[in-house]
DNA sequence: CCTATACCTGCGCAGTCTTGCAGATATGTG
DNA sequence: CACATATCTGCAAGACTGCGCAGGTATAGG
């Protein structure tokens, strides 16, 4: 099969096969864009850190997350706010306080990867 | 359980467990911080368009890359480096051809949720 | 109504990262 | 040896990002 575009076909290949095999594996370029957007947010320690607390303990409050994390209020409300902007959490209010839990299934997944969520009835 | 740190003890939780659970969570700043470094290698498109394409097509050179993914010469070898360095793949040479291969284990795993690697001999 | 608590937002600085250019190195060929 | 190919590197510009400060909003309680 010849998956190379035209406008690339003048440059001369080293394995044809592979280059094929190569743009197959690639794919759709909107999704990989999509979950290379989706590891962006996991790859900063603080974030990271939040939606595996988010993920390990459920519903949880902004100040729990700080005190959980040892990070500043405003560092936890502004990640969150990345977070949320991004659709990997939501949020909602009880009272005065404001819980959030993880909203998007691909990103809950690979933290499952990373800590097992020993006994998380949310699921 | 008490595993909120003693500096931090002073300030109000809000849901006592639900902290206790975060923290547990967490783990290993150290291995947060690893995983957080792996995700950001996948965090740019161009690198994960690459590691997709060496993830697909195996043992590939960079100029099958660059027609594959339809950057320049330059931007592949610079995203390598970057990926080499992190110990992502590793570089094979072949004449004055060099080919790349996935070697940590972790992120080949990561690539094969994105592309379910149709025939892959490799493993 | 006034205060405390819980959380959010705008702004500016500093550090990091990506990219392209220009040139260097390494290998095969005649 | 001269030349083409394949890949690497250093450098500077530009964009992006996370962080802290200061201040703003929303809810509960007396």
């Amino acid at each position: 099969m010849h998956l190379v575009p035209a406008e690339r076909a003048h440059r001369n290949t080293i394995d044809d096969h592979r280059v094929c095999d190569a743009i197959a594996g690639i794919g759709e370029p909107t999704r990989v864009a999509g979950w290379a957007r989706r590891f962006g947010l996991l790859s900063e320690p603080g974030r990271l850190t939040l939606l595996l607390a988010v993920h390990a303990a459920g519903p949880i409050s902004v100040t729990d997350l700080a005190i959980a994390t040892g990070m500043s209020d405003t560092s936890v409300s502004q990640a969150l706010r990345v977070l949320r902007t991004a659709g990997a959490v939501e949020a909602h209010r009880d009272g005065r306080v404001i819980r959030y839990r993880l909203s998007d299934p691909q990103v809950h997944d690979l933290l499952h990867r990373l800590s097992p969520c020993p006994a998380t009835t949310s699921h």
